[in-house]
DNA sequence: ACCCTAGTTGTCTAG
DNA sequence: ACTAGACAACTAGGG
């Protein structure tokens, strides 16, 4: 007897069922050539090594949730341990896939992963249906548009989608037909794994402030949607990096697992411009939505995107090592409680503010610990629930001034910056509580206060709060410096391959 | 080739 | 509370 066919939907970075139209293609098939319907996500089996704790129990709540949402449309998620490489080519035979269906992504792991797997499947006569809905825009046909070539600035991008119609997101309700799913659809070997299956101690967590999953996403977005007026006057550079609860939407992590689909934002944000005045992009929420398309675009054009050596848009800057240093800012004890509440905040709860980012990646980079940007990316990689890789190099080379930012003389100050916002530093006294007993007028500065009254506020520095690791006001200066000098070879090699052309 | 303009979000001081 | 200028002077894109 031959066994029936199966169409598969592969859930990478699309957990969700709203606006999913790979999903609704394998739906629809199996619906349409009575083939079975296996939702699969595959785990591979270091994860826990590639994936900080914070980011793997949003994934796994996420994928809890997709699970959920799926067993109401009378499927399930078939959760598989492994490489990917490895699984589908026995998936292909024991399962008789006929078609797979998933979304494209810009990671170049992925991206190379895709490629030996369409190869498998062709060798195994797999049809597979790939879509973009993990961005608003293809990227290859923007940077087509761009004769081929990456546009540096924003407003160059955005002049090149300003006409292109973003299509109706979609919203599945079908249910799967009885006889669309495996016998073995109830079977407990598919079941996705808890946080101690995987190795990690679940009570040694954190606070959970941000639960993943798109039942979560869209109350998120919800919320912030309902407020209307907030939206149109919403410019970013005016929110707080410090405010004890986000200032922003924190809509960042939904987005980068595909909880949240960025069309379904930007067609909500849509709406509510269309009925009233409202602030534009750069600054604006829709205008944030662009910065993330833009930096997928430059992401996806460009060869070495996340490294320094080989990365055409980068500024080679000769960064120091300093381990020391390095492990010191991202432990959260450089010395500067804004930095180090920052760095906190960040490896206890996955999130910090845009604005708070500016500040610990300057300070890592270009204004004071000179230690190279794909360092700092690599922390960033491992505390944050929201990491994307285009993002995440993109915004880095843009504090550390290596691309699409080059005034690199604007340096943040780490006493100065937060006080915007923050005068009495209450941000500080939550996340480095060492301090709380400061006195406003050292909380910024501790190293400054006489001992007496670090005597009475209970916090020696050098013995219970570390003294500051380097003297910003000194070497900030000469950290612009060597970036001056830095751009002027920059400058001389380019000119010089001007003149070989 | 050259010049001009604009660029999501600096800091400090003076008024 | 705000605004303007000094600081020392960046690059990409467009004309």
């Amino acid at each position: 007897m031959s066994k029936v066919c199966t169409v598969v939907h592969w859930f990478r970075l699309d957990l969700r069922l709203h606006d999913n139209y790979a999903f609704r293609n394998a739906l629809n098939e199996a619906e349409n050539r009575q083939y079975l319907l296996r939702p699969i996500y595959l785990v591979d089996d270091d994860i826990t090594r590639k994936i900080g704790v914070n980011r793997l129990r949003f994934l796994i709540q996420s994928l809890q949730d997709l699970n959920s949402n799926l067993k109401k449309l009378n499927s399930r998620l078939f959760v598989l341990r492994g490489k990917a490489t490895e699984v589908f080519p026995k998936l292909f035979d024991d399962w008789q896939v006929k078609y797979l269906t998933m979304q494209v992504d810009i990671d170049p792991v992925l991206v190379e992963q895709d490629e030996v797997i369409e190869k498998l499947a062709e060798e195994k006569d797999v049809f597979i249906v790939r879509r973009v809905q993990h961005t608003l825009y293809d990227v290859h046909s923007i940077l087509k548009k761009n004769n081929g070539s990456v546009p540096l600035t924003y407003q160059k991008f955005l002049s090149l989608v300003s006409n292109i119609q973003i299509k109706d997101s979609i919203e599945i309700t079908k249910k799967v037909p009885d006889q669309c799913n495996p016998v073995d659809i109830a079977s407990n070997e598919y079941n996705v794994p808890t946080l101690n299956e995987l190795g990690i101690e679940e009570n040694s967590l954190g606070v959970c402030k941000y639960p993943g999953g798109e039942t979560e996403a869209l109350k998120r977005l919800n919320i912030y949607m309902a407020k209307k007026q907030w939206v149109c006057t919403f410019e970013k550079p005016k929110t707080s990096p410090n405010s004890i609860e986000p200032s922003t939407t924190v809509l960042s992590p939904y987005l980068s697992h595909g909880c949240l689909s960025s069309k379904h934002f930007y067609l909500k944000l849509k709406s509510i411009e269309n009925e009233m005045s409202h602030s534009q992009p750069p600054v604006s929420l829709l205008g944030q939505l662009m910065w993330r398309e833009f930096y997928y675009m430059a992401g996806a054009g460009t060869e070495n995107f996340d490294k320094m050596v080989g990365n055409p848009v980068c500024t080679q800057i000769p960064w120091g090592k300093n381990d020391e240093h390095l492990k010191a800012w991202a432990e959260g004890r450089t010395g500067y409680p804004f930095v180090d509440a920052i760095m906190r905040q960040l490896k206890e709860e996955g999130w910090i503010h845009h604005l708070a980012r500016h500040m610990v990646a300057c300070f890592l980079t270009r204004g004071d610990l000179w230690i190279s940007w794909e360092e700092g990316a690599k922390i960033f990689e491992d505390f944050l629930l929201d990491y994307d890789w285009a993002l995440n190099a993109g915004n880095w080379m843009w504090l550390s001034a290596s691309a699409f930012f080059y005034k690199y003389f604007r340096v943040y100050s780490p006493v100065a910056f937060g006080k915007k916002t923050d005068k009495e530093g209450l941000y500080i006294r939550k996340y480095v509580p060492e301090l709380k007993k400061y006195p406003t007028e050292f909380i910024y500065e501790p190293w400054k206060a006489p001992k007496t009254i670090q005597i009475t506020a209970g916090c020696i520095i050098g013995e219970d709060y570390p003294y500051r690791l380097v003297d910003h006001d000194k070497i900030h200066k000469e950290n612009i410096k060597k970036m001056s000098a830095a751009y002027k070879v920059n400058k001389e090699k380019k000119s010089l391959k001007r003149k070989l052309k």
